[in-house]
DNA sequence: CACTCTCCCTTACAGTGTTAGGGAACACTC
DNA sequence: GAGTGTTCCCTAACACTGTAAGGGAGAGTG
C-alpha cells in the first residue's frame, strides 16, 4: 500500500510533525544530567551522541553547540560524576585513618554502584565542582591530620589514581566474568588461580607456589590491603602534632 | 573518462589482481604482532580491525577465523605489551625496596614509551604468558624479602594497579595538555594550579591554600610519592628474616 | 576420486562521531 | 516597526567502525 506515487507525494508533504524541540531546553548542565541518567540506564557501550541527544528530545547534532566533541561530554559526565560521589564521603571522626579509609571506602562503594562510572572517570583529566569537593573533602582531612601542604596534596592525588585504578580493574574481572556467564565476581579470579597451578613450575616457581594465595582474598580483602598499605605508608611521613 | 558502458565493463571485468593472502599467514602470534606495530606506529585510536588486516595484507572480516572480537584481539595485545615489558625490569640488587621500586619505575617507563600502551592494558583482565613472566618477578623479589605468600601476591597486585592507575592519569594530562597546543607536559598541571588559586577560599579553603603546592610536584615526585608510600606501607608488614 | 577442514575472500549492515549548511526565534539598534 | 545579528535547533551527508553471512580455493585424508 501507499506505493502509488500519488500518495507517496501526499505523505512526503504531510505536515512531518517537525515539532523543533524549544529553544534553550539544552544547557551545559542539562546535557551532563541527561549523559548520566543514559549511563545508568543503558551504560557505556551505548551512550552515544545520538542517545544522549534523544534523552533530551534533540537530535545528536545539535549537542555540538554545546560541546565541542564528545570527548568534552564525556569531561563533562567525569566531573558531574565526581560531584555525585562527594556526598557519599561525609566523614570527620577525629581519627584521620579513620576518615581517609572512609572516603576510599566510600568512593569504592560510588564507583561500584554507578554503572560504568569508572570506565568515564578512569585516564581523564578532570578539573571542575566535581574535582574540587573531592579533594576539598580529602585535604581537610589531611591537614587538619598535621601533613604538610606539599603532602597532602600528594596524598589525595595517590589516593584518587589508586581507587581508580583499582576499581577499573575489578569492574574488568567482574565483566569479563559476566561475559563468560560466570555468575558472581570470584568465579574468574577462582578460575584462574587453578590454571596457574598448572602451570610449569620450573618455569614461574613463585607463581605457581602462591597459585593458592591468589586464590584466596576476595575484592574487598584486596581493598582492604590496597588502602591500609597506603595509609601505613603516609603514616611513615613527618607530620605536625595535633592541637 | 572510461564513463561509457563498455570500457565500465572492460574495467569490471580486469583481473582485478585478487591475489589472496596466502593461507597460514595469520597465526594469533603474527597477529598480537601487527597489532603492536599499528599501536607503536598510528596510537590506539587508530587501531581497527582493517588497520591491523592491512599490516598482514589481509582483509579486516580474516581476523574473524583467529579472534572471537576486537575486544579478544586487544587481549591478546595486552598479554603481549606485558611481556614486552618483562625484560624492562630485571633487578636483583639484594635490597627488596629497590628491587621493587626498580621494578615500577621500569614499568612506569615502559608505559611513557609504548605508545597508548596504558590504555590498552587499563581495565583489561589479563592472564597469559606476559602477565605471568611479570608476576613472577615480582612474587620472586618479595618473596625472598621475607613476605608471606598472602602478603605477596597481594602486594604484587597493589603495584600492578597502582602504576597502572598513574599512568593511565599521567598520559591523559599529557594528551589533554597535547590537544590544546600545549608543549612540555606540566603546562596544563601549571594552569589548573592557577585557576584553583583563584577560587572562592570560603568553598574550598583548603584546596585554594594547596594550590601552589599543586603546581609543585612534576610528574617524577608524584610518582616517587606513591612508590614510596607504597614501599612504606609493604614495610609495616611482618615478615620472615632474610637467610 | 570425493569429502572435510582450514582460512581467506567479498558483500553488506547498522551504527558511530562529526561537518556543512539552513532556518526559526529572539535581542538589539536605527 | 524594520533590519540585523546571535543563538540554537534542524536535516543531510560523510567517512569510518565492528561484525555477520556466505562463498571458494587449497590442503589433508578416506
Amino acid at each position: 500500500m501507499a506505493t502509488d506515487p500519488a500518495s507517496r507525494f501526499q505523505a512526503m508533504t504531510q505536515p512531518q510533525e517537525v515539532k523543533s524541540a524549544e529553544r534553550g531546553s539544552v544547557t551545559r548542565d542539562a546535557l551532563a544530567r541527561a549523559g548520566l541518567a543514559v549511563l545508568q540506564r543503558d551504560g557505556l557501550d551505548a551512550l552515544s551522541m545520538r542517545a544522549v541527544a534523544a534523552e533530551l528530545g534533540v537530535r545528536a547534532p545539535s549537542l555540538y553547540w554545546h560541546v565541542r566533541s564528545k570527548e568534552e561530554l564525556l569531561d563533562l559526565l567525569g566531573d558531574a560524576l565526581m560531584l555525585a560521589a562527594a556526598p557519599d564521603l561525609p566523614v570527620r571522626s577525629g581519627d584521620w585513618r579513620a576518615d581517609l579509609g572512609a572516603i576510599a571506602w566510600g568512593f569504592r562503594e560510588f564507583l561500584r554502584v554507578r554503572r560504568d562510572a569508572v570506565r568515564v572517570l578512569a585516564g581523564r583529566f578532570l578539573h571542575g565542582p566535581g574535582m574540587w569537593t573531592v579533594m576539598e573533602q580529602q585535604l581537610e582531612v589531611l591537614h587538619d591530620a598535621g601533613f604538610s601542604r606539599q603532602d597532602a596534596t600528594l596524598a589525595s592525588y595517590t589516593l584518587g589514581i589508586t581507587v581508580t585504578g583499582f576499581m577499573l580493574n575489578e569492574q574488568a574481572a567482574v565483566s569479563a566474568a559476566e561475559a563468560e556467564g560466570r555468575l558472581g565476581r570470584r568465579a574468574a579470579v577462582d578460575e584462574i588461580a587453578g590454571l596457574i597451578e598448572g602451570l610449569p613450575a620450573d618455569r614461574y616457581p613463585h607463581l605457581v607456589a602462591s597459585a593458592r594465595a591468589m586464590a584466596g582474598p576476595d575484592m574487598d580483602e584486596r581493598f582492604r590491603f590496597v588502602v591500609d598499605r597506603f595509609l601505613d605508608g603516609l603514616e611513615a611521613l613527618p607530620r605536625t602534632l595535633p592541637t
